[in-house]
DNA sequence: CCTGCAAATGATAATAAGTCTCATTCGCTA
DNA sequence: TAGCGAATGAGACTTATTATCATTTGCAGG
């Protein structure tokens, strides 16, 4: 059994929650995927696996991994809102260029801690770091930005 | 005329775009609100100033400040984008509570630049900067977190 | 000050992410 | 292995945002 499995399987168990076969084969697809995805994406991904798992589950089973620190909200795009799964990675920021969606993410590192302090400052207790910056790429300030976006 | 106003009409004319009446009117109520609004806030205000601008108008329009830098997108709420004017604001860092959604803003101050810095390292020019730190406030944890969010 | 036309508007239909409902199925505990 | 409460799937529903299109309007040029 992999350590997320376990981690999961204990959360859930604190949690009074059920481990279902569509919640295990959930797990497995998001630690199979080590880039951001949606929950379209997800599905997709499950679908092609061969596995069974209604989209309103996926939904549903979201919150959960996300409750129990395994993944976290990567970034919302225009429409979506975009996951990856947090075990296993150091946290880090995004930096996305405007024009072309690409993507590089840099560890937080000592800013985290900078961070936490900050917000402790003001009287919270932070628990979440979001932080992004948008731009654009070499290549796209190269080309003019004149072409349409990937 | 304001000072917003006329960097909001060169932008326009640049642009090669008419500064109607409604856009007008949108813009001194953005620039009336001195806090978050989105855009279903944005046009109760304008219909409480008796201002007919309809909601199309409204969703055509903030692409437009934003465009012209004097609008940013604050943040994301479960349901709605939220937006601030910039124009006479200081770049700021939002800290927002999980249980009430109390937010605070805290001035960015040096570390703009050190991100900026950071994207120029990866090949990036950054044009913005995104950090929200979410957890809970101090009333919020004393409380136990147990109440109804407001 | 008028004219003409492209751009802007309003009303409303369309789209789509995410949530809710409820009858049926399934994990888990005993 | 039985029984029950939780989980599921299918699809209805909600709602922020976008697209459509007939009508109106800002404004450059005369
Ligand atoms: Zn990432
Ligand atoms: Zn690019
Ligand atoms: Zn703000
Ligand atoms: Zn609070």
């Amino acid at each position: 059994m992999t350590q997320y499995r376990r981690i999961f399987a204990e959360f859930m168990k604190r949690r009074g929650a059920k481990i279902t076969h569509g919640r295990g084969a959930i797990l497995e697809a998001v630690f199979d995927n080590h880039g951001h995805f949606d929950v379209e994406e997800l599905y997709e991904q499950l679908k092609s696996r061969g596995e069974r798992v209604s989209l309103a589950t996926l939904y549903r089973t979201i919150p959960l991994l996300v409750e129990s620190g395994l993944v976290r909200q990567a970034m919302r795009t225009d429409a979506t809102t975009r996951y990856e799964h947090v075990w296993g990675h150091p946290r880090h920021l995004h930096i996305v260029c405007k024009h072309c969606g690409k993507v590089v993410e840099v560890e937080l590192g000592d800013m985290a801690e900078t961070l936490r302090t900050l917000g402790r400052n003001h009287g919270y207790r932070v628990e979440e770091i979001t932080l992004c910056l948008r731009g654009l790429c070499r290549p796209c300030r190269q080309k003019g930005e004149s072409d349409v976006p990937a």
